[in-house]
DNA sequence: CTTGCCTCTGACGTTAGCGTCAGGTTTTAG
DNA sequence: CTAAAACCTGACGCTAACGTCAGAGGCAAG
């Protein structure tokens, strides 16, 4: 049985990973930099990446739109990869969490700011 | 009567609008290097500033935490400065809010992750 | 074989909102 | 009067997530 084998998996180039996750060549090359990618390399030298790397990117990107710095989001990375935290781990993640909410509310109240001069301006041509 | 005349607010210097204000001195100055901000000079050359200035400042630092430039602010001023608008202040207003919105939702669901991986984490020590 | 696209490794450039230092004047408290 | 505190004008530094360019190798198609 050679069919279903997971582990047969195509390995991806890193222009299909770009592509998939909607980010640039340079952008992929970059988080391996900064640790949270690890890339196979072929006998070339070529990186390979599997195929949940494309989800794994598109969720990095949602956390830097959060905010999070990437030394961050590689320090949380064994928390979702393993499932398992320390405490510090812990305390990281609601300090996260407390930030961006903060930051939500922030956005709500300049929202609520700009709602009231659009509605101002658009009665007072 | 000379009481009650507002025109006779005293003028802040520099110092004072920035404490008022929560930020730092260089900040000021940079706001009116950006064009948000015009001060009167003292005869020795200090800025004085209106009171009102410090509301002002504590605007100008929503709507940078809200992801807005000093450029789009100053483009925006005459807005809430006097009230009337054209038709590409209306686009920018509204442009800038649909931008804003977005990105509370973006942060919305960044937070909805993290509060999964952190009901996770707490119940699987 | 060669054309064209993809990939590689450096390494410098960009942007925004300030921080910070230097070197000098001004205002204020005592 | 004097010393501290506050103010002035440059001007360089900083950070984060890439953009971009240079120069060179790799790989499938025709």
């Amino acid at each position: 049985m050679t069919v279903g084998q997971a582990a047969d998996e195509r390995l991806l180039r890193i222009g299909e990973v770009a592509r998939g996750a909607g980010v640039s060549v340079r952008a992929v090359r970059y988080y391996e930099q900064q640790g949270l990618l690890i890339a196979e390399r072929s006998p070339s030298g070529q990186r390979l990446y599997r195929q949940d790397t494309v989800t794994l990117v598109r969720f990095f990107q949602q956390m830097f739109a959060a905010g999070l710095t990437s030394r961050r989001i590689a320090e949380l990375l064994p928390c979702w990869d393993t499932g398992h935290t320390d405490a510090e781990q812990r305390a990281m993640l609601r300090a996260e969490r407390d930030r961006i909410q903060a930051k939500v509310d922030d956005l709500q109240a300049a929202l609520d700011r700009l709602d009231e001069v659009i509605a101002i301006t658009d009665t007072h041509p």
